[in-house]
DNA sequence: GTGAAAGCGCTAACAC
DNA sequence: GTGTTAGCGCTTTCAC
């Protein structure tokens, strides 16, 4: 679309101020070899026509890609919003255009919007999901990116992957810990689990943070009902409720995620359950509305908007040998979801 | 970026089959022209090979654009991450990328993400942030808009905009009497008003219902104190502290949208008032975690994922002479944030 | 049905 | 410091 002649070229904008194109070229990419004084005419000139450089152009003839692509698991989802948001804000600060692409959780896909992006010429490549367990699920994946980076591009994932990039790492294992422990402070003993999909590494690892506070208390994880379901709102009440038709005795219920937890907690104050008086609700990530829903919840925080620009950052930093790698802290955030376990 | 020789060209791939770079061009595009045999050969070369055409060039050469732009005013706000998903969903299953630009609700902001976008030779632009009432704030995105259409671009717009273009108009003044209705209805006849900045349309039409309501219940609106705050959660607790301050006596607050009256249900149960006890609480939107608040948000339903969908496409459809418009119904969604006025 | 060749608008060598 | 020109990888006439 857009072939026309009411969209401006460089050639007019040079016309106009009477320069070559390539004057007019280098006085626009702020590239030197140009007087300080007919660079500043001719961008003078450029913005009173209105004219936008045609990306397509200025990628294809060798310039630097001045947009990153942005692949989140679920736009819906509070958490990938709000890594947008940090990814958003760095790139409106550089001046990149961000494109924003969501998988589903589904590795296929995962990989098709990668080669969109790569096809697209981004100059950098954030995978904000949470990686597959499985290495061979992303296998192709990897391969594509591992030739991208050959080729110049810059790639950064959030979470654990098989993939090699820089990382930003959240800590969920400890988080997990922390989050189990304190519900095992508080005297909860029949607790069970409220899962995603136990093929993530999101998942796999906070669930081992967990497996690791049963077993620093000395208490058997083997029997802890750990019930999977879709990591959304819906899969949460789906959980809540299998657990409640299995296993009524439970007096703590620990989502993996807020999402899920919010779906618990709407199961039991509909159910007449009071929360945290006969069950305890905690969740995982500290999304933005967590503090505002009642009871406010427990959950364990994790600087989503940091990360993504902490990704972006380095992403666009110069590429290192070995790929970089930064944690991001889990912090336990008691809230009124919480109480001691009932007599 | 990306300049190597690792990247496939079209060329690799004709040669591979043994065609010439034209067939396979065709054969990749699906333009007839060539025997339903070759095609399918050069295809499976193509596959095999991982070959991703270079979206650049392509659209440099004059093909068809396979991206889209989507300006929000912010994405953290579940409001338009609703609308966003609608608009991936649609652009996923017509194999589009979608490129999601904010404006921080800032018309300056917006013109140049717009311009971005013509730049990147997007085949349309859809603008989902709400317009401004005062014209002249958008006048340079409407010509530039204008100039793109009559290239050939494709425009959406979500909400009243003096941009002419086809247009998904949700009925904001409806839902604003529906919900002010409601709380006369109920007795409630000290209401304040939290809204967010006057200055956008749909702001000043939600205002608009509202206002009617008190007019066909014989009411005066001229005292009914309107707090202008951000339309954030941030500004729904402002804009709550204020209220509480200035008229203690109020029994209902009316929000115009979710996010804000989250923030008032947050200072209410900070001050231990309660909800609908003592006053009640209006949103609008019906954003996804409305329903699992407690109390769950009475408010007005938009079908923001439709609403995504539809904008989307309506841009794709064939450009018609005159602008399109659909309105999408508001739904007045009764919860337990609402109740009788106290005596 | 297939191939050769002319651009699309820009950047980056390379001349001057 | 400025201009000329050869591509970047693709689509699309236009020949055959």
């Amino acid at each position: 679309m857009v072939k026309d002649r009411t969209t401006l070229r460089l050639q007019d904008v040079a016309e106009a101020a009477g320069v070559s194109i390539a004057t007019a070229s280098r006085s626009l990419s702020r590239t030197s070899g140009v007087s300080e004084e007919v660079a500043e005419r001719v961008r003078g000139v450029a913005r009173e026509m209105g004219y936008v450089a045609n990306v397509h152009a200025r990628s294809l003839a060798g310039g630097a890609s001045r947009s990153v692509g942005l692949i989140v698991h679920e736009i819906g989802d509070p958490y990938f919003t709000e890594i947008a948001s940090g990814v958003l804000r760095v790139g409106a600060r550089e001046g990149l255009t961000v494109q924003i692409c969501h998988t589903g959780r589904d590795p296929d896909q995962e990989l098709e919007q990668i080669r969109t992006l790569i096809a697209n010429r981004v100059g950098a490549i954030i995978v904000a999901g949470s990686g597959f367990v499985d290495p061979s699920q992303q296998a192709q994946a990897k391969e594509d990116l591992a030739r991208y980076r050959r080729a110049g591009g810059r790639v950064a994932v959030i979470g654990r992957h098989h993939l090699s990039a820089d990382a930003v790492l959240p800590d969920n294992q400890a988080g997990g810990r922390a989050v189990a422990q304190h519900l095992l402070d508080l005297g909860h003993r029949r607790i069970a689990v409220a899962t995603g999909l136990r093929s993530l590494t999101t998942v796999a690892d906070r669930l081992a943070g967990v497996e690791e506070a049963f077993a620093a208390a000395g208490l058997s994880f083997a029997d802890v009902p750990v019930v999977e379901a879709p990591f959304t709102r819906q899969g949460g009440k789906q959980a809540a409720e299998e657990i409640l038709a299995a296993h009524p005795d439970v007096t703590a219920v620990l989502a993996l995620n807020d999402d899920m937890a919010i779906g618990v907690l709407s199961v039991l104050r509909d159910r007449g359950i009071s929360v945290p008086g006969q069950v305890s609700v905690t969740g995982f990530d500290d999304v933005a509305v967590a503090v505002d829903l009642a009871p406010a919840l427990t959950t364990v925080r994790l600087p989503m908007v940091e990360m993504g620009e902490q990704a972006l950052l380095m992403a666009l930093k110069e590429p290192s040998a070995r790929p970089r790698r930064r944690t991001a802290g889990c912090d336990l955030v008691v809230r009124d979801s919480t109480g001691k376990a009932p007599a």
